[in-house]
DNA sequence: ATTTTGACCGTGC
DNA sequence: CGCACGGCCAAAA
């Protein structure tokens, strides 16, 4: 490695995407969070617009949810609370319930 | 290199 | 409480 050690050399998209295929079932991440575990703590919007073009199936998309456990996004919306609901976690009509308790941290 | 595009976030009204 | 707006950032055009 040279003397520039900033972080992985991958893309930005690239370290998202492991992230996000780290979260436990039954967890849920804010984009920001995973902007932050990326590296980058602003780029939220970015973690959106690659989530967006995530038709991975391999990639859990749907636990990544908008800060204060808002649902946020998705290409279908009502199968997002379904597939969360599905793996035990109470989701309200706005937000998550509990939301502290399902948020997921990295050990 | 510059512009456009979003599954966002926080603030203010 | 809800909505509009500005700010933010990486990737694609």
């Amino acid at each position: 490695m040279g003397a520039q050690t900033t972080s992985t050399r991958g893309t930005f998209e690239a370290r998202v995407l492991t992230l996000v295929r780290r979260i436990p079932r039954g967890r849920v991440a804010t984009y920001g969070d995973v902007a932050e575990l990326a590296g980058r703590p602003r780029a939220w919007r970015a973690v959106g617009t690659i989530m967006s073009n995530c038709r991975s199936p391999t990639v859990p998309c749907h636990r990544v949810v908008g800060a204060g456990g808002r649902l946020g996004g998705y290409s279908e919306p009502w199968r997002k609370r379904q597939l969360l609901r599905e793996e035990g976690i109470v989701v309200g009509r706005r937000a998550i319930r509990q939301f502290s308790q399902v948020r997921w941290t990295p050990r």
